[in-house]
This record gives structure tokens, sequence and C-alpha cells, in this order.
DNA sequence: CGTTTTTTTGAGCAGGATCAAGCAGCGTGG
DNA sequence: CCACGCTGCTTGATCCTGCTCAAAAAAACG
């Protein structure tokens, strides 16, 4: 996965902390907006984890007051009924920044769906850079409207799209995240972070009814099967026109 | 409904502009974390307004770029598709602001429902204060990040309940913002501020499906349809159990 | 009042859910 | 090395919720 992406690593600042280099954060993430001196104090207190699959990161990073940057893999955010319904409400990649924005009487999860890795501090930390640093609160800001913006278009999907445009959307959302410039004409590799169970709960549909319409793209040449979790597509202009995006 | 509320003039603030006084967003709104001054200067720029429902308010305050605060009615957020779907993704209440976190590639709509008065003034005077006042941008920020949690709300609903769930999910809705500390015993009267086929926008159901639902929680005691845009609550607690709220 | 808009009600249909097997990949242990 | 169980995915048969189409009833409005 690593293999072919190049190392970012900024030769001429010697001033920004060795954690921070090649950080995606350190360049479209909030860490952006610091001066080196600040960011040498924030690396100071980091950390970078690992975290399996279904690790329950809400609490691991409540618990200990802290936030974190996700470096690599996907965040979901979900909310479950007490009968068990369960809806994904979010996603998160890198360089998105996870901690701040939930609110207190939020019950929403957040957990692993892939590998995940973090760069997590104090929240104390973060908090000190914020007071001394209005752009930080206004770089923090605008990540919560890209959030809301983002929510508001799934909830166009869920309330008004099909289960096979629900299904186009989500492999459309899934090839811009992994790569917001891709190439518009050329096939490509996608790998899918959720499994069929969490794709479901991400659509407001059934695992069996994800799985048909995989079967249906597939069938129609929209897509190959590689295997569970990866898939070719071949042209990310059908995709769009099967995902029927609304208007612009 | 407004008979015994409260008039909430300042008395000993006569540095509060008239325009301001009794206002709603003076108290709960982004005006609260301004100084009396400043106040002053934003209200000298401001103007009240009425509009009727269905007037278009987004490109009436962004072609005058102009910010406003929503002074009472109910304010909707519309994603359309090309082909007539049409999705509600947001509903706006006093003392709520309009016109920031409309992030510019957004294709949303902000359209009166019921009558709405607003207090609007130019986007220069309001970001002048930003810029001296961290407080307010802190304060614009908490609406957006309660507009998002309201938002994954939604797409819980959207996404996992029923459309008997949905009604009453919506009728709830209405209850709590038209009147946040409501005594829980009682029964109440309660304004719908949308028509049916609003309702059916916001919910992702069809116009027939509402109505359906609406005479079913009539029949089954829960509400009374006292006309087309009121009706008559018997119990919050019962509606909230209709409702399947999710686990807290 | 007639005209238009909105809501209700009914009959029939279908998209997606539910229920139930079957299958493929995969690590474990005999 | 294969039998076994486990998990995740697919496929099929049937059912039911909510949609579609149609029409009448009820408000709103000039």
């Amino acid at each position: 996965m690593g293999k072919d992406r190049k190392e970012r690593v900024d030769i001429h600042n010697s001033d920004v902390p060795v954690l921070c280099r090649s950080c995606e954060a350190r360049h479209q993430g909030v860490c952006a907006v610091l001066a080196p001196d600040q960011l040498q104090r924030l690396s100071r207190q980091s950390t970078k984890s690992v975290h399996a699959p279904k690790s329950d990161l809400h609490t691991q990073l409540t618990s200990q007051e802290r936030y974190a940057n996700v470096l690599s893999g996907v965040v979901k955010l979900t909310k479950t009924a007490r009968d068990g319904r369960q809806q994904i409400v979010g996603l998160q990649f890198a360089p998105d920044f996870l901690g701040r924005d939930q609110s207190p009487g939020s019950d929403t999860e957040a957990t692993a769906s892939t590998n995940v890795r973090l760069c997590s501090f104090p929240a104390s930390a973060l908090d000190e850079l914020v007071a001394e640093t209005p752009e930080l609160e206004r770089r923090i800001h605008q990540q919560t409207v890209a959030e809301l913006d983002e929510a508001r278009d799934w909830l166009f999907a869920l309330g008004r799209k099909t289960a096979p445009e629900k299904v186009a959307s989500f492999l459309l959302l899934i090839a811009t995240h992994a790569n917001p410039d891709r190439d518009e004409e050329e096939g490509f590799e996608l790998e899918l972070p959720l499994k069929r169970a969490e794709m479901a709960d991400f659509l407001g549909l059934t695992i069996e009814t994800v799985s048909r319409q995989m079967t249906n793209l597939r069938s129609r040449g929209v897509i190959d099967v590689i295997d569970r979790g990866r898939i070719q597509v071949e042209s990310l202009a059908v995709l769009r026109s099967e995902a029927h995006v609304d208007a612009g």
C-alpha cells in the first residue's frame, strides 16, 4: 500500500519535529497552521499508536483526555439504538482530527474500521495552542463545516436514493477520499475499508442488499471484484452517473 | 403563543440598542457574546425583514453579502436532484445564525417554511467583529457543532427508522424546539411549521405515507388533529416512545 | 362560488427486508 | 495434510413496508 507513495519529508525545514515529518496532518490537517516552535511543543507530548479494527477510539481518547489526528486508516462514527439497529453517521480519513467536535451529550461511538494509525496528544496541549492561535480554531472550524456538509450529502442519499444509487455513491465516496485528484479517464483499483455489514450500516440497508447491488454492478461491468475488499473501477464517470449525484 | 412569554427587555442596560432589546439572538444566539458597544456598531447596520413562505433566503443573503439571525419562524435547508427528488437537510429556528457555515461549494438552498423574521447585517460587519472577538468565533463554531449533531441524529432516523417512528420523531423535534423546557407531564398544542410535502421531504417519505402515519397516530390517541397545521399532543413521553429515540 | 392547492383515502405494486441455505477463505489442531 | 469450525459473503424464496397511481374530500383563495 505505501510502496509507491512518495515520502514527504521537508528537507529544508529542520525545525520541524522528526515525528511530524512526512505526516499528512502537517500539510493538510490542523497542524498545517502551527509554527515550527508550536509544532515542537505539541510533538513533545504526542505519541503515535496503531489500532486494530473494532478498537473503540472514542472512549480511549476521552478517558485519557486526548485528541488525535488520523494518520492512516478509516474511523467510523456510529449511533446504536437499544434494539440493536445501527447507523454509521460519519467516516474519518487521514488527516482528520478526532475528539474536539464530539459534542458532550452525543451518543456517538468512534471505532476503527481498518487498521488505524493515530497521532494523539493531551487535550490541554491543544487547547493552549488554540488560545494563542486563532488560526488553529478557524482550521478546526473548517473541518467541522466540511463534516456538516458531508453529513448533509448523506442525508440526501439516505432519504432519497435507491439501493443501487446508494452503493454506487459509497464507492464514489471511497474513491474520491482515497485519492482526491484521481485521473478522470482511467480505471483504477480500489480498496474497500468497510466490510459488507459496515457498508450496510452506512447506507441504511441490509448486508444482503449491499451484496446483491455489488454483484449487480459487477454483472453490468461497472466494477470488477478482485477479492472481498478490493475492486477494480472501470471509470469514475460511469460510477458517478450510477450514483446520481445531486445537482451542482 | 407569545402571550405568556415574559418580555426580556434589559431595563438596566440602556446601552443595548433598541433594535436588540427583546431579541432572542441577544440572549442565546451569536449576539450574546458581544459587548454593548459592539452590539451598537452591528445594530447600526442591521435591518429586520419579514419573508413569506417559499422565499429563497440563501440567494437573497449571499447576493447582498449579508448574514442574518432568525428572529422567528422556520427556515428549511434543502438539496434537490436534477430529477426533482428533494431532501430537507436541516431546519433552522430562532435564534439560529444564517449564512456563514454554508460552505462555498454547497448546493444547499435556504427557504422560508413559515413566515420568517430575520435580522440581517453586512457580512463584512460581522467579519470585523469576529476578528476582534475570539469569543464570537467560538460561539459560531458551537452552533455548527450543534447542527452537525442534529444532522447525525437524522442520519440515524433516515437510515434506520420506520415510517411511524420517523413521523413521531419529527413531531418530537418540533415539540422540543418550540419550547425546549416543556412540562414533562402535561399535554400541549403544537403548531406544525411544515406542510405534509415538506414533512415528507424531511423524513425521506412520500406525502401519502406521512398523511397515513398522522391519521394513524390520531387513531391511536397519541395526537389530536386540530386543523392542518395544528395538533394536540397528549404526552411527550408517549411521543418519545413512539419515536424510539436511540440510546443516550 | 369556482378554481387551485393541499390533504386524505384506497387499490395494487415493487423494492428492499427477512428468513434460510450454501459457499469461500482461513486459521487451528489432530 | 485435511477435517473442522469460524467468519464473512452470496444467493434464493417469500413477505411486507412504503411507493405509485388514482380519485375524492377539504381548505385556501381570488
